[in-house]
DNA sequence: GTGGCTTATGCCCCTTTGGGCTAT
DNA sequence: GATAGCCCTTTGGGGCATAAGCCA
């Protein structure tokens, strides 16, 4: 056993080191925290701030004698032990580090990647669930009482509820299978043995309802990335934490799956204490033989027994416990203990009868043995009205998985158009969209993405399950993505799941109502900017024009359904708490505007929040000033007083200053007059008269957009414009387009410029013919050009050959050319003899030594020349001896 | 536990219209 | 002398979203 303890603390200048002993496997490693900070508190403060550095110290150098702490037994424990030698001050205040904008571009191209994996995966097990031979298997196995549901003419939720109450009590979630196995051949292992992961049992029922000849769709919770940089922080644990207990806690197994592990569980505690706590006739709580039930892990089924051990306690004992006990008891534990009985009552068929023996266990989990729990199921359950099954938020805070995967069956039966039925066969739930979202909340999950799979298409179904749109709304990507990745997918599910359905009188007028209600939504999207209300409301607008031209008393199915979730959207409830308005996509309060916005029309109230009176969001209007509608090509009716008077920047004060006196639009110094749309008209410019463009005060003409031209004006966006119409000697005026930053200043950016229209042809005509013109001038001087650089060439390999004829016979000793005289390097062959003239030095090279080597680079050091002034010569050597004589002109 | 309010923080939008020097 | 081109330096104030803390 080695013992690698040694810390030390480092100050060296105002460089702060912090050490840290990493011990793994008897491995001792240290690492070294270099903090740059010059200053130490705040060193100790800025975490991100810091640089780690790799190191490691012999282990026999490490000793025992350190003031901080001691490891001992680290082999026993084969982990990894990290000290610090100095605790991080809490006291002082943690620093924020905020998302930038790179931090939230990288976030959405996770999150989009991540969806579009996830829709792919989902279009797999949608694909499966149509397997003809799992279907054939699925039917064979089904009762013959329950084959004559798919008789019916007009299904019911009803009718569904025997066949899933059938299939909860044959298929059951344990532990999933191997993650490389082809999903197809995972559906047949599940198959074949009753059971499977969450998402396997789900696909199973869709194949069920599909092999009956069910129009099914399975349906997903996207259980996508966030949206937000780092937002994960809790989601990830917590998605980690879910992943470690997938193989008995994940998904929809919300409550069964927890049961089933409890029932063990109690069993064995049972059998350990000597009795049991249920029935004891061997049938399982939901009627199934436990010889079915999956494999558990002894780990979860010790949790899960120890679990249940202490909720088996009596109460007195319970009470009785120690601090230290009371302390690692969390309060939703308790809850969670005192719950589970109910919950299991409320999925488990023949939960009921067993309740009272459970109850008269002693157990505290009977509700009877406390009111606090209960106001709290008693909340839940009050949000959730119509929910037959009670959802804890005990079960919640032990995020034992919320429902990710279910069907959904179309029930022709149901209303008088139909609709689709939520479905989740592994609890045996029908009818439950409104638990759903519960259930989600209870497990710390937001349904941001429901999405219903059918003939490999998709369709966003998340209307269906979310009643507080505005919560999810903002962690979703924006929809003019979404909806373009769904439209080609919502098309296939639309052909897979559609069909035709007498629409009635009643829903022609709901549908005339929510095309009303949909301009109003997307008139409100333009003010709102990126808009998630309008995801829905656009699609169905689309397909409102392509049914438009069907028969008016028949729709299809997929509109319907579109017309069914926007009206969900349109009645939405109101929040109650003030700071949902502040972007909620259909209200707003006074309140929350911001400092260019106002309400107009201020009404109609739709009721109060906190005294605040709410409003439709429709009434919120963006404000401007006059030039900022001048951009829009719109300008201030005459006579309007402003909407809203605020404070200017003290930049526009001063551009105010300069103009002067114009500030009777402001009233004072110092602030801004706002207008609204409502107050303005399309911007009347003077028009050209006779071939004068009308200038703003700088002589120029800014064009923002087209519509900022004046009447009889036209903008040419050509480079070199502004000679051909001086030639012409035709007015025009230079175009500003916008400004930028350079120089630390704005600059005005000029594109082409603004002439009369009647001179369009003429300035275009000329500009061709200049343009040809310059184009022919300049390919006329590239080629003198190039006729001077080929001349030059010429030149130098005439005098070469001239000077190579003159010197290359009379020459005793080897000579050698000096092609580069900055880096004095010289190629030699060692036989050949060259003399170069260049410029302004004429260079007569001798070599004094002949050398041995054929392909030598010499290489001429400054330190080793030497200069004659009175032959003129410069004698440059090389080390290997052979030394050059240049002869300057 | 939740909601309301305040405060701190930091991202990001809005604002906006040169001048001196040098080569040609 | 006129003109064109290059280079200098690299806003900054406020709105607003968000997180955290405190309190009811």
């Amino acid at each position: 056993m080695e013992n690698s303890t040694t810390n030390r603390k480092k100050n060296k200048g105002k460089t702060k080191f912090q050490s840290v002993n990493i011990i793994r496997d008897n491995q001792p490693l240290k690492f070294r925290q270099i903090t740059s900070n010059n200053d130490e508190d705040d060193a100790l403060n800025h975490d991100d701030d810091v640089i780690w550095e790799d190191g490691c110290i012999p282990s026999s150098s490490i000793s025992n004698n350190n003031n901080n702490i001691n490891v001992d037994n680290v082999a026993q424990n084969k982990g990894v032990t990290i000290e610090f030698d100095t605790l991080p001050d809490l006291s002082k205040k943690k620093r924020i580090r905020r998302a930038t904008a790179e931090d939230k571009e990288f976030a959405e191209i996770v999150h989009k990647a991540h969806l579009l994996c996830l829709i792919a995966r989902g279009r797999l097990v949608d694909a499966a669930c149509d397997d003809p031979l799992i279907q054939a298997a699925l039917f064979s196995l089904l009762p013959p009482h329950l084959l004559k549901i798919s008789e019916a003419t007009k299904l019911t939720a009803n009718a569904l509820s025997p066949l899933a109450s059938w299939f909860h009590q044959h298929f059951h979630v344990r532990s999933p299978s191997s993650a490389d196995k082809p999903f197809n051949s995972a559906l047949a292992s599940a198959l074949e043995v009753q059971g499977g992961s969450p998402e396997e049992v789900a696909a199973l029922s869709v194949a069920l309802f599909r092999a009956l000849n069910f129009t099914t769709r399975f349906v997903s919770v996207l259980d996508v990335a966030s949206l937000k940089p780092e937002a994960d922080g809790d989601e990830a644990s917590h998605f980690e934490s879910s992943r470690e207990r997938k193989d008995i806690f994940d998904s929809s197994t919300l409550m069964v799956s927890k049961i089933n592990t409890d029932w063990i569980s109690s069993m064995k505690l049972s059998a350990s204490n000597g009795k049991n706590i249920y029935d004891t006739s061997g049938t399982s709580v939901s009627g199934t033989k436990r010889g079915q039930l999956p494999a558990i892990t002894e780990d979860k089924d010790s949790l899960a027994y120890n679990q249940l051990k202490k909720s088996d306690q009596p109460v007195s004992e319970t009470r009785n416990a120690s601090d230290d006990d009371k302390c690692q008891r969390r309060k939703g534990d308790l809850e969670f203990e005192m719950q589970l009985q109910i919950a299991m009552s409320a999925t488990a068929l023949e939960a009921p009868k067993r309740k009272p023996e459970a109850s008269s266990s002693g157990s505290p989990s009977s509700p009877l043995h406390s009111l606090s729990p209960l106001k709290k199921i008693k909340r839940i359950n009050e949000e959730s009205p119509s929910s037959s099954h009670v959802i804890s938020t005990a079960i919640g805070s032990r995020k034992v998985g919320a429902p990710l995967y279910w069907a959904e069956v179309y029930c022709s039966g149901e209303n008088m158009t139909g609709k689709w039925v939520h479905v989740d066969a592994v609890n045996a739930i029908v009818d439950g969209e409104l638990k759903v979202e519960a259930a989600a909340a209870a497990c710390k999950k937001s349904l941001r993405y429901v999405v219903a799979f059918a003939g490999l298409g998709v369709k966003d179904v998340t209307r269906r399950y979310c009643a507080k749109w505005y919560k999810i709304s903002p962690k979703r990507i924006d929809s003019e993505w979404w909806d373009a990745v769904l439209a080609p997918l919502k098309e296939l599910e639309s052909r897979a799941t559609g069909g035709m359905v007498p629409l009635l009188n009643q829903d022609i007028k709901s549908t005339n109502m929510i095309e009303e209600g949909k301009s109003n939504e997307l008139n409100q999207g333009r003010t709102l900017g990126k808009s998630s209300f309008s995801e829905s409301c656009v699609n169905v607008g689309k397909d409102r024009q392509k049914s438009s031209t069907r028969s008016p008393s028949f729709d299809c199915r997929s509109t319907l359904e579109d017309m069914e979730l926007a009206t969900r959207a349109l009645t939405e409830p109101l929040p109650t708490n003030q700071q949902a308005y502040r972007n909620h996509p259909l209200y707003a309060i006074e309140k929350w505007l911001t400092k260019y916005q106002i309400l107009y029309p201020k009404g109609p109230i739709l009721g109060f929040c906190s005294g605040h009176a709410v409003y439709p969001r429709t009434c919120v209007q963006t404000l401007h000033t006059k030039e900022r509608w001048l951009r829009e090509g719109m300008q201030v009716k005459e006579n309007e007083l402003p909407s809203k008077v605020v404070k200017s920047s003290s930049r526009n004060r001063r551009g105010q200053a300069i103009e002067g006196e114009d500030l009777s639009e402001g009233g004072s110094d110092g602030v801004v007059s706002l207008f609204g749309r409502w107050q303005t008209e399309p911007l009347c410019l003077p028009p050209a008269v006779d071939g004068i463009v009308p200038k703003n005060e700088r002589g120029q003409v800014d064009v923002w957009s087209e519509k900022c031209l004046p009447p009889g004006t036209v903008h040419l966006r050509f480079p070199r414009l502004v000679p051909v119409v001086k030639r012409l000697g035709i007015n025009f005026a230079p175009a500003m387009v916008g400004f930028e930053f350079r120089n630390g200043r704005s600059v005005p950016v000029y594109e082409g410029i603004v002439i009369c229209t009647e001179f369009r042809e003429a300035v275009l005509e000329a500009y061709a013919e200049e343009e040809h013109r310059r184009e022919e001038e300049e390919r006329k001087w590239e080629e003198r050009q190039a006729l001077s650089r080929w001349y030059q060439l010429l030149s130098s390999m005439v005098i070469r050959q001239r000077l190579n004829n003159t010197y290359m016979n009379n020459l005793e000793s080897e000579t050698v050319a000096e092609p580069s005289k900055s880096q004095n390097k010289v190629s030699c062959t060692g036989t050949e003899n060259v003399n170069q003239s260049t410029a302004p030095h004429q260079e007569t090279v001798s070599a004094t030594n002949r050398f041995d080597t054929q392909s030598h680079e010499h290489i001429f050091l400054t330190d080793e020349e030497s200069y004659d002034e009175g032959s003129v010569t410069r004698t440059k050597r090389c080390r290997c001896g052979v030394s050059i004589q240049v002869e300057e002109l």
